[in-house]
DNA sequence: ACCGAGGTATCGG
DNA sequence: CCGATACCTCGGT
């Protein structure tokens, strides 16, 4: 069942605050609901896609400018998608999954 | 590079 | 309740 909790509530607020090609990272993320250090907490939250495609995930990224994981993937077609994705926002990855401009994370 | 800890939610025992 | 698992990150060795 799709059950939302308070936790993915406070994750959905965060990233509705970052504009279409600009991306945060999980850690940025989980200060700014006040849990610093809760950033797998975030993963967690977003490890499915509850409020698809209401909820950009794709925008939420590693805080070292990896690319992190998509639909419960950390690599595969799924990753590719990810990265599809965040080009067409002007946000490019490089070949080894990193980041190519980090000034695009908040 | 490898290991362990840390915050949150679900699952099995 | 306890341990394991999961789109992570940091610090020590």
């Amino acid at each position: 069942m799709n059950r939302v909790t308070p936790f993915q509530e406070k994750v959905y607020g965060a990233l509705a605050g970052v504009p279409r090609g600009r991306v945060i990272s999980y850690r940025g993320l989980a200060r700014r609901l006040g849990c610093p250090g809760g950033a797998r907490a975030v993963g967690r939250a977003l490890r499915e896609n509850p409020l698809a495609p209401h909820l950009p995930c794709h925008r939420v990224i590693g805080s070292d400018g990896r690319i992190g994981g998509f639909r419960g993937a950390v690599a595969g077609p799924e990753i590719a998608r990810k990265r599809e994705l965040l080009a067409a926002e002007g946000v490019k990855f490089d070949e080894n999954g990193r980041l190519r401009e980090p000034s695009r994370m908040l």
